[in-house]
DNA sequence: CCTGGAGTTGTCCTA
DNA sequence: TTAGGACAACTCCAG
């Protein structure tokens, strides 16, 4: 029997375009290997509704590996040293996590395995470009998207072309202390996880078909129907790339592939264009670590955040009485997943109209999205609350009732997450404050009862958000 | 070196 | 009813 090599699995779930999995597969018999990583990942250790499709993604993925996915808890320096010496490994493979912390653990493990005589071997294996190969003439990092993704990205050497399925001769002796996917007790003891998994297809083959699907049927109408999210005009790829299911060199391809005919032509740049904003999140992430907490704008420092429990609740909970608001958040909670366009209006509720700090914002998508993704995360928030990197600009305050009425306009979005608003009439179903009391009654609604009064003013808070912004201006 | 146009996703007021 | 301008400051980049 060849001797064992070690595949170290973290978000890349899947088999195929895996260059670990790739080069260990030539080497000798595979040892695929997820741990979960217990000891700490500064503060961002995998939220609520991620460790759920990580549950489910694992379980997939083992049965790729006909039950051979040796799962274990703990810190990856242990184990994995722990690991080497019972099996006899030579050789361990891993695909590059991009985070702050994950990079200081991957170093300091590749450093300490070396030493031990180790081979240790990394690839790209999550984004199209590295971080460090794209730059500007001068050297320094890019600051603005356009230029990065026209200038930086398309300039440079085009992404890698997508590795086949290996075919594995795979390690079968027992480790004793392995753990069961039970055991790793990601599900959290709660009936809301049933409501996150029913929603979702979770496997490699499953990202596939929606890719597919997506390719042949959605992306003729993807440049108008994104911005409605009573449709399903996105791709909801998103969860199935942080974890790996799919990579983005295969949707890069493949979706250049399908949409190389007459007419697609935009669509299709669009929708590459939101794999650029990925690369563009881990870009800035990588160049400025501080980002998941930090204001990139340091201005903003000085910004009068006002911090309310009770309003940060009525926000969490979809009980703000704004009903694309409540709507969204309410999607949040049920399904680990929010529209794009919704995300968008309520950070800046959150931020604008109520002025907290984009730090709860960014902390309760992180407990509760299935696509949490540090880099996108920090830097959206950032975007924003107009502190990070080409910001939204500090007087674009969205009006939840006016961008309800445009994107949402008969109301259908608002109706599938708020039933208690299903009778309605379309005219007042993003205004129900507005309703006489006749049509109230007659759709069953009790204001402040059945379905909250807008907890602030519009008009007043976007007011009043303009004057914070102009306090913390440079020539005040 | 300087100069000027352009830059993910808006809103409101005025004419 | 609809179109246009105001609402900053700053970075990038072509000329």
């Amino acid at each position: 029997m060849t001797t064992p090599v070690i595949v170290w699995l973290r978000h890349d779930l899947r088999l195929a375009d895996n260059p670990a999995i790739f080069y260990a597969a030539q080497q000798g018999a595979v040892i695929p290997v997820f741990i979960d990583d217990t000891s700490q990942l500064g503060n961002w250790n995998t939220g609520a509704a991620s460790r759920c499709w990580l549950h489910h993604s694992l379980e997939s993925i083992n049965h790729e590996f006909e039950g051979q996915l040796r799962l274990f808890k703990g810190n990856p320096q242990d184990v994995l040293t722990q690991l080497i010496k019972d099996t006899g490994a030579q050789a361990i493979y891993w695909n590059r996590c991009y985070t702050p912390h994950a990079i200081a653990r991957d170093s300091s493990i590749k450093q300490t395995l070396k030493s031990q005589g180790v081979e240790v071997f990394s690839y790209n294996g999550s984004l199209l470009w590295e971080p460090w190969q794209v730059s500007k003439a001068d050297g320094t990092a890019y600051k603005v998207f356009t230029p990065f993704y026209r200038k930086g990205c398309l300039n440079a050497a085009p992404p890698a072309e997508p590795l086949s399925r290996p075919k594995l001769t795979l390690f079968s002796e027992q480790i004793p202390y392995q753990h069961s996917l039970p055991e790793l007790e990601l599900l959290p003891d709660h009936p809301w996880k049933n409501q996150i998994t029913d929603h979702w297809d979770i496997s490699e083959d499953a990202a596939w078909r929606l890719l597919r699907q997506f390719t042949s049927e959605r992306l003729s109408d993807y440049q108008d129907a994104r911005d409605i999210p009573s449709l399903e005009g996105t791709s909801t790829l998103s969860p199935y790339l942080q974890w790996g299911q799919i990579s983005p060199r295969q949707i890069w391809y493949y979706s250049q592939q399908q949409g190389n005919k007459p007419g697609l032509e935009d669509a299709l740049d669009t929708f590459l264009k939101e794999l650029a904003w990925r690369e563009f999140s881990y870009y800035q992430l990588y160049h400025n670590p501080g980002i998941t907490t930090e204001n990139l704008n340091q201005r903003f420092n000085r910004f009068p955040w006002k911090h309310e429990a009770e309003q940060y609740h009525q926000w969490q909970q979809g009980c703000t009485g704004f009903p694309i608001i409540d709507a969204g958040m309410r999607e949040l909670w049920q399904t680990g997943y929010m529209h794009n366009r919704v995300r968008m209006l309520v950070g800046s509720f959150l931020v604008k109209n109520q002025l907290q700090h984009w730090h709860y914002g960014a902390r309760w998508f992180w407990d509760t999205l299935v696509d949490a993704d540090l880099a996108s995360n920090s830097a959206s928030w950032q975007w924003v609350a107009g502190c990070g990197t080409d910001a939204a600009p500090y007087f674009r305050i969205f009006n939840p009732v006016t961008q309800g009425q445009k994107f949402d306009p008969d109301g259908s979005y608002v109706r599938r997450y708020l039933p208690e608003l299903t009778d309605l009439p379309n005219r007042y179903i993003h205004t129900p404050w507005e309703a006489p009391a006749a049509v109230l009654s007659k759709a069953g609604v009790v204001l402040g009862s059945t379905y909250p009064l807008p907890i602030l003013d519009l008009k007043e808070t976007r007011q009043a958000a303009l004057e914070a912004f102009s306090s913390i201006k440079e020539t005040v």
